[in-house]
Order: structure tokens, then sequence, then C-alpha cells
DNA sequence: CTGGAGACCTGGATGC
DNA sequence: TGCATCCAGGTCTCCA
């Protein structure tokens, strides 16, 4: 489910709940996910006061004075601010609780596929930007920096499909499968065309699309964030409207022809033979 | 260095 | 109804 806008939607709907307050408790429900919880996780937290909430590419970001708790949501994750006593669900696996008395309130991780992830890293482990996860991140496709010309530049003697070389990581972050879709479909770039031989003049179409496409999507879920709260919470995210993504033989909104589905890197791609060349 | 495949998991949809 | 198969929003690890 998260790609870069949800994560950004969960970032903005928890984070007023969160910043400012001192941690009550750490729950551990099962040793890890992806990676094991690091087991002193409790006694890391326990009073310690959340000072903001952040986010690097998928992975989200809760400093504290001494380290920063990272916390990625996987395939299937999702993150809960709940009324403290809130029925347990299969497949929640971590709370923290923070504020005390009427103001407590619990920040709760569900993730079925438990493909996410929760660590923690000190300060004094040197800058965390060098943590092994987030050292080999590209540029935030939303802050300054990222460009057509960055994505040129970064394509050369790259023979594998455009698709693949957004969906690395390693020069933009945040794209994940839809939105790679969704922005090459918009940008009129054949999602198999190697990367290296794309012209600058398209990478420049191809970041705007990419800007354009998260900002829209972060703004449709945006209006959502209550749902963060919600006892009963529905999906919390928003329903985008797809142009090509799982769009599979239904007419292009463009030109009409069908949708294809390929499979790339053992992904689905889906785009649309006509408007993309 | 680059690129491709496998790995990690559960659950929902579909088909026989 | 039951069971098998396929598919899913990520990304690390290993190998050529």
């Amino acid at each position: 489910m998260p790609e870069l806008p949800e994560v950004e939607v969960t970032r903005l709907g928890v984070a007023p709940h969160l910043e400012g307050r001192l941690v009550d408790s750490v729950l551990l429900r099962r040793d890890g996910l992806r990676w094991p919880f690091p087991p002193a996780l409790p006694t890391l937290l326990a009073g310690q006061r959340i000072l903001s909430v952040g986010r690097r590419g998928k992975y989200l970001l809760i400093h504290f004075a001494h380290g920063t708790l990272i916390i990625h949501l996987g395939m299937s994750g999702h993150l809960r601010v709940l009324p403290p006593g809130t029925e347990l669900k299969k497949h929640d696996h971590f709370d923290l609780v923070v504020g005390s008395g009427a103001g407590q309130q619990v920040l709760r991780l569900h993730d079925p596929r438990r493909f996410g992830a929760v660590l923690w890293h000190p300060n004094d482990d040197g800058e965390l930007d060098s943590h092994l996860l987030l050292r080999g991140l590209g540029v935030e496709p939303l802050e300054d920096g990222f460009s057509g010309g960055l994505l040129f530049r970064a394509s050369r003697k790259r023979s594998a499909p455009v698709k693949q070389f957004l969906l690395a990581g390693d020069v933009v972050v945040g794209v994940g499968n839809i939105y790679a879709c969704e922005s090459l479909f918009r940008a009129g770039i054949n999602p198999k065309t190697a990367a290296g031989r794309i012209s600058r003049g398209r990478y420049d179409k191809l970041a705007v699309a990419i800007r354009e496409i998260l900002a829209e999507a972060i703004v449709q879920g945006g209006s959502t964030l209550r749902d963060f709260i919600a006892v009963n919470g529905r999906s919390g995210y928003f329903q985008q409207t797809y142009f090509v993504y799982d769009r599979e033989g239904v007419p292009c909104r463009n030109c009409g022809a069908p949708v294809r589905r390929i499979v790339q890197g053992q992904r689905s791609t889906f785009y649309c033979v006509n408007c993309q060349k």
C-alpha cells in the first residue's frame, strides 16, 4: 500500500499527536518484522520526548534527543493513532504509547505481511543519513535537487528499462510501482525504454510528471487525515484516479486503446502502447 | 558498477 | 464448500 504519498499522509496524520509528547511505554508483540525489533526499545524510549516526525523516502523518522526511531510500512503496513485500550486486531505488532491520563494515545503499527520494519538509530552512531538503510537513497522528488537534468545525468550508461530505473530508488526515492506507472503514462514514455536512451527533454517532462502526481496524491490523502484517529479507522488512505495502474484491458482514458499489462522485474507494469512511445 | 532473480509473509480474488 | 493458484502498494541479498 504505501508509496511516498501514503507515507507522507501518514506522517502528516500522526505528527500532531506525537510531536512534543512524552513516551509512556512501548509494546513489542513479536520479535520483529522484516528485521528483529531492537529488544531495548521499551527501555530506550520510555520517558523520552518526541521532538519531531520526519520522512526520508518511504521511511518515517521519529526523532528524539538521543536518536531516531525508523519505521517502514513495507507492502501492507499502516499506522493509526488510537485511544488506549482499543481492541487489538490480528497483525497489530507494535505500540508506542504517548502522554498520560486522559490525554494518552497509542500509535499502533499493523502489518499483515510483515515486510515492514522498526529500527533504532542512536545519535552516537553517526549521522542518520549514514544508516545502512538510508545511505543509498536517492533525492527526494518533492524537494530541490530533483529535476529532469538529474534523471538524465544519472541514467547515462544505464541499460535497465526506465520503469526499473525509477523503482530502484538510488536516484530518486519514493516512486513505487503505482506512481512509476502513472508518471510514465503522464510523460508519454514507454516503460520498457532503456533509461540511458531517453533524452534530456523527455526526462524534464518525466520529472514534472512525478512531482505533480505525488503532490496530487498527497493533497487527496490530506482530506482523509482524520481517519488516522478514528477508532474503526477505515483505509485512512485514498482512492487515486489511476490512468493505467490496475487497468489491464480497460480503455486508455486518453486514446481508448486497451491498457496493457506486462511484467518487469517480477512486478506488473501497466501502460498504453499508443500514448507511451 | 549494473542488472536480474529469489527471498521474506499473509490474505483476498479467482477458478475448478 | 474446499482447495489450488495467482497476485498484491517494498527492498534487501546474492549471484552472474
